[in-house]
DNA sequence: GATGAATGAGGTTTCATTCAT
DNA sequence: GATGAATGAAACCTCATTCAT
């Protein structure tokens, strides 16, 4: 609506899309090398501008990775919302429903890699990390927290562990993110391991878990 | 006593010195501060000698990364050897007694570290990943593997997912590993969570666990 | 005139005229310094430039080097075109009217210094040798064989050294290149020595060299 | 004579002997790679001495470098002094008896890269560049120019070239110098070359050099 | 005498950032 | 807005030289 502009300056429009591709670029480069070993030339480059054009965008390294990345937590990426449960369906049914598409959609690369930055520079960016925190992981380990006091009140276990511990239902994920980085030659499958993490928890038997997976 | 000295020059013992100081210094930096992070110039003061003398050890950044990280391996940190349970000991409180240490013990932390570091750099130095899969990892994965199948023979558990993917029983620890480094200001207490998690895995009620832990 | 310019963005005329800057002083530096005490920050200034300037332009020193010495050679200093001599001119004569240029013109100087440089440094630069052979030497060494040939043919001398040999022809040129740079002070005139040295092999009299040179 | 020395303290004859291998070591080390890049430890290694001991001997790199090459001229190499022609010899026989030898005899190599390196670095080491003139230079342009004045006093040329300019007299063993030095896999064979100059210089047909060869 | 560990000045090279066009 | 040449601080690495043993 109020988006119209008099025709002379420069089109806001152009400037959002050169700032995607800023973005696109340098999450990549972030991503793949580093931070300190990504160079503003090489992110220029892939984004098809000149280097002194990304500095009309950002200001510094430092706000180019801080902009990259709290930008991509704002954005579609990290939105995780809990639809309830189905009245009688069992818990375990439930989580592979709800929380296996993180590790598993379109996006669950993404994720990983992000997860993986954050966790070699966040110390170098605690602004990112608030933001990591407060968008991507609480909404989480509190559907995880629900989860588990679902979980405990029908009987499905006995501990309290993941009410306490929410965090504990995201360990496959860290560590299949972290296996899969560090041995991609013998990647592990997340919906497998994931699977058969909830079948531990559930104390699910072999052939359930098998026929399950069909 | 057998020290027979060729008589003359410098002693071989200071060299000896000189080298555990580099290896000391270079580790709390590249553990602290990462790879690139890390100056040469910095390392060689904390190990109170001049630059050069650091090339004297080390030819390359390089060099003194895979040397300083491998010798680690090589040396006390990652040992791990599995004693076996006793008869009738229930799994949970054999792995509790064997495998807890690997979080709790004074070493805990100084692996964790590493683990990261291998984490953030592995990649760009293929020969200590391969090294601390074989020092490191692989022996834990075994015994890991062999408690599955013991728990599974003794109907402890009902998933024989513990001996296809090893691992699993590793996942809180890699959660403590990135938890602790991402938020040292609410920080988990590894003791606790390896015991919950175990407790979500075989399943024990709230009040046990927490007798056990008393 | 066909200037077209891109619009935007420097002038591509200045970085030819640094480009320029660079060669000249960093062949100024090789050539009175040799390439190891040459350092690239001198070169930097000599052109006006700061340190990082200079890299924008070559990558290396040897870059620097095998550039700035190839170009010299494919430039004016050392195209050599022999034309015909005179129906009947005497072989000295032409000789003396074609190649002593070599040793006399406003040139002669750069070429007996990129000569000396040449011989100090071409082990390490294969590349500029090979150029350096081709583009300078063959083209002389081609004349000197054919100067031979009709001197030998018109009977102006009896033997066929020349031919086999034609480098000969340019032992003077060598000879005051080394004599003139170690020993300055009694600096030889290249075209005495060029002309004496004729004189002695088309066996010329002390008196009909010195009518020549009046 | 006077070398008898009370027995104790260092053996005088040891230290010769070390004095020997470095400069023989560094000798090498400077014809084959230039002042600048002979590193002194290499020096040191090749001699089979600690880098501490090579200092002992000589305080500097530029001692090293003067001692070694000033040695090396007062020694046997340079060495050079003509015996008296026959009295009916032609002087084209003489100076192929007399004068073929520096480029020839098993010394010549060494004599020949020895000028290679006092032209390369001369200028540096201006003492060298006159001791190298007086003992190696002098002697051979003085007889040189002997040479010159007999073989015109004699008729066999007719240009007093040689008696102004001795050091044309020279020009090929500087060529072949340079020569074999750059192009080494197509080396000239110094004696031709020597050979065929001085029949140029004699105006001796093709058939009386060749029946000469044999 | 001999050693070689230690030193640090000095050189090369990289790259985030600026700014005239 | 866009460009890319220019800058120079900062990092890596080398090697002549010293000196405690």
């Amino acid at each position: 609506m109020a988006e119209t502009r008099r025709g002379r300056g420069p089109s806001p429009q152009k400037t959002a899309e050169t700032q995607a591709r800023i973005c696109e670029a340098a999450l990549t480069r972030f991503l793949s090398e580093g931070f300190e070993r990504t160079r503003m030339l090489d992110v220029a480059r892939d984004a098809g501008l000149a280097k002194g054009t990304l500095y009309l965008y950002f200001p510094t390294k430092e706000a180019l990775f801080e902009g990259v990345v709290t930008e991509m937590l704002g954005g579609a990426v990290e939105r995780f919302d809990l639809e309830p449960p189905g009245e009688d369906e069992p818990t375990l049914d439930f989580v592979l429903r709800a929380m296996m598409p993180l590790v598993t959609d379109e996006q669950a690369e993404l994720r990983q890699a992000l997860f993986r930055l954050i966790l070699s520079e966040g110390q170098r960016f605690p602004e990112v990390l608030v933001a990591y925190r407060k968008v991507a992981l609480d909404p989480v380990l509190a559907a995880a927290r629900r989860i588990g006091a679902r979980a405990r009140s029908r009987g499905e276990i006995q501990s309290d562990a993941l009410e306490r511990l929410p965090m504990l239902l995201l360990a496959p994920g860290v560590l299949v993110t972290m296996w899969n980085h560090l041995f991609p030659g013998e990647a592990l499958e997340p919906s497998d391991l994931f699977r058969s993490y909830l079948g531990l928890l559930f104390d699910e038997a072999d052939s359930d878990r098998r026929r399950g997976q069909q």
